[in-house]
DNA sequence: GTCTATATCATGATAGAC
DNA sequence: GTCTATCATGATATAGAC
């Protein structure tokens, strides 16, 4: 069946997403997102009960893109060294193409962390997982020993932060040349990867 | 002179800062401010005309606390490799006593960038200064090669993504363990500084 | 300087016609 | 399903007495 992609749900869907990804659940409107999405107020209560429900319903959609894929490659047979150049290479992906998704993300979960519960469970995420694969290629000499917290740490933060600081960076750092900016971002994967190699592989 | 540290407008500074830090400007209420404080809302307005006025002398407060100790650092006579340890060091210092300050100033620079430009000419802050000391040091052979934005974007996650991801971090990594979590943050300078040596700097 | 009371306005939500 | 008109609430901000 074609499906009908521009039904009145998905403009709502559509424009919700863009409005609540950039102003966050206190800043944005309902009447901008009505606007947007080229409709009045009232039907965006007619399709969703509430904001509230319109912003889960944005959310977790969001949430839903980025874990299954880091998910797959985790549970794969690779080497750990390969996995964590798989991740990387996955994260980066993702956010080249939803960029605005770390900020998001962090501002709603400092505002209110609660939701994180239900999704964490709704995964079955266990981060025990990845510490036990980090800690065996620890024991095995493939990688210096440390905490595999903190490796995890490191090289989440290098992968997500220059996305979430994106203005920061964007003024500070290039004075806001997009040019130099973009270049930046598409050099994040392999920077990342060869130099958490170099922090953590033990030459043999 | 002995301040009265106790006076009406401190104590709304106090209270201000606590509200906006935790609810961000958009979540902020003034009565809540007015209650904290231990005032009422008509105050506020009669000391800091407006709720935008008393952001903003919270916001400035807030980052004026954060730029000048490691601008001092960067301009100081020492070795590279000392710098970055005492760079490290000293934000990871800040962070642990202002945890907050992370997702404060991300979510409000996300939501208006504008402000970071007055700052950044209030601070004469040039990143062309620490660049092209990095730039130097692979010159000369003492650190690998490497854009240096690359460089000083992975410092800086790492030192700060961790504080201003924190509901995450501790429910995801440590089930909400706050002695676990308080552990894990107060090795971080450490941690931090190892891994960026083992990644760059060239053995003689 | 500090309070109570009120003006003014914007927002999320609903009622009801078509 | 979609619209217009309206409500109810809660917010910033101000007026004016003390």
């Amino acid at each position: 069946m074609e499906t009908k992609k521009d039904s009145t749900e998905d403009k709502i869907l559509e424009a919700a997403k863009n409005v609540f990804v950039t102003k966050g659940m206190e800043g944005a409107r309902m009447q901008e997102i009505a606007d947007e999405a080229g409709i009045n107020k009232a039907l965006l209560h007619y399709y969703f009960r509430s904001k509230e429900r319109l912003f889960e319903a944005i959310f977790t959609g969001i949430i839903n893109m980025a874990f299954p894929k880091i998910m797959d490659i985790l549970r794969s047979d690779a080497g750990i060294v390969t996995k964590i150049e798989l991740v990387i290479d996955a994260y980066i992906d993702l956010l080249l193409k939803h960029p605005f998704i770390p900020g998001f993300v962090m501002k709603e979960l400092n505002r209110d962390p609660s939701g994180l519960f239900k999704l964490v469970v709704k995964f079955g995420l266990n981060p025990r997982v990845v510490f036990d694969q980090l800690q065996e290629a620890m024991e095995r000499g493939e990688i210096i020993r440390m905490k595999p917290q903190h490796l995890a740490a490191n090289i989440i933060s290098m992968c997500v932060f220059p996305f979430a600081a994106r203005p920061i960076l964007s003024f500070v750092m290039f004075r806001d040349d997009p040019v130099a900016l973009e270049a930046f971002y598409s050099e994040r994967a392999t920077v990342i990867k060869q130099f958490v190699i170099n922090a953590i592989v033990i030459k043999k």
